[in-house]
DNA sequence: TGTCGATTTCTTGTCGACAAATAAAATACA
DNA sequence: TGTATTTTATTTGTCGACAAGAAATCGACA
């Protein structure tokens, strides 16, 4: 365990410790560094950020109303596992949803969203670039997120960064360990959203939303037909 | 304050405080008991519950999570109010539930979800018969999420009863004053649903849904532009 | 040796109390 | 009388401790 507590009054604002352990709690289990089924014990975790289990609890609880942590009644809590089986379950939200956020955007966005959509493709772009498979998704999903924004419309918003969010833990359980890259094909299918998003075609951005996620689909399939140890996540 | 404890011993099973306080609140704040903007205190909840702050503050963190009440930080909870300005998107939201539910309800459901449904549209049309506004907002929003649990896919199921949720108090603010009735024509649409989903006819599914949320819309936005007094909920 | 039951242990759920942060009230001052 | 500043009060966030529940361990008995 490292320590990085190097201040000498180790007295926190008052309410940031239990963002502090969502956001890095949260992190670690997008991240896989807590894979599926990890416990999570609370005193472990009070004494790790050397504070009382209280704060620690509600940022569990905050973490399993997300779906991210099952809690046993009285008993053990742990990293939820991925549904596997359904998992076209899965695929179906998130093609809908990259559809209806992509189509929203078109109609909805402001010249500042583009900004900052385009900002993020640019780091995607990075990313495919320098062949670093963890930050493509993790800008991948940015780029999306960034789009979803644009819609304005907090519903699809909140679903869609769920989805985002599983999707990161399902590709990323099988990209750090192949190193497989994105294609080029996507940073051209993201240029070609943004040219549509702001030219507000709406059913433009639908379509092309459409074969972008079936395409995404389509090649997170091709990883988990490939590889069939799927006995990891339980 | 009525005291309904009437056992001597007044322990309860460990885990069952939360939720009992998380099912009651809920409750209040859906059938518009605790109007939106009511404040809501912590040590009030304790003493009513005769129970700690504890368990008052797990089951507000969750209610805060579904976006039911809205957490000043150090200062006062109180509930959310009903965004009455980005209400579109509730309604394009809530459209494309409908669509999308009652699609998957006609592709995947089983035996037992067909009369579960018949069940709840039974229960609609009684509260239609009875010209129960209050009993046809619940029992609607009841049909409309047994037919989503059909479709079994977890992601929509969510996102269409936090919808259901927000709808039944946006109706109930308006039905508890005016009395209105949900005409005979939603129970036959309901009847043509059930027909085309036992039919697993998913486009005409699909047809039906939509026509049946953007006459649902219609309806409200006729109770919205009606009445101007929209500033009761701030 | 194997099975059932009691005991121990370990984790969670709950409690009462204290401290920090903010709002309200009271006081000082022009 | 009006405004700024200090004081009080109320509410939240956090803490340490205790008790309940369930798994694990141990022991009795066949």
């Amino acid at each position: 365990m490292t320590d990085t507590d190097s201040s000498p009054t180790l007295e926190r604002k008052r309410g940031s410790g239990v963002k502090m352990v969502y956001d890095l709690l949260r992190d670690e289990i997008l991240d896989l560094v807590l894979p599926p089924g990890s416990p999570i014990d609370e005193v472990q975790l009070a004494e790790r950020f050397k504070m009382s289990r209280t704060p620690i609890r509600e940022a569990l609880v905050r973490l399993a109303g997300e779906g991210l942590i099952d809690t046993l009644p009285n008993r053990s809590t742990m990293v939820s596992s991925i549904d596997f089986l359904n998992m076209h379950t899965f695929f179906d939200a998130l093609v809908l949803m990259y559809r209806v956020t992509t189509r929203l955007a078109a109609q909805h966005h402001r010249p500042e969203d583009l900004q900052i959509i385009r900002a993020r493709q640019a780091e995607f772009a990075a990313a495919v670039q320098a062949q670093d498979a963890l930050a493509m998704i993790a800008t991948n999903a940015a780029f999306h997120s960034a789009i979803a924004e644009a819609g304005r419309n907090t519903y699809f918003i909140g679903l869609f960064n769920r989805l985002l969010d599983e999707g990161r833990r399902m590709l990323r359980l099988y990209y750090q360990s192949y190193g497989d890259q994105l294609p080029q094909r996507f940073v051209d299918e993201h240029e070609d959203m943004i040219t549509v998003i702001a030219a507000r075609d709406v059913e433009a951005a639908d379509q092309l939303a459409k074969v972008h996620a079936e395409q995404i689909v389509t090649q997170i399939k091709r990883l988990f037909t490939r590889d069939e140890r799927l006995d990891i996540a339980l």
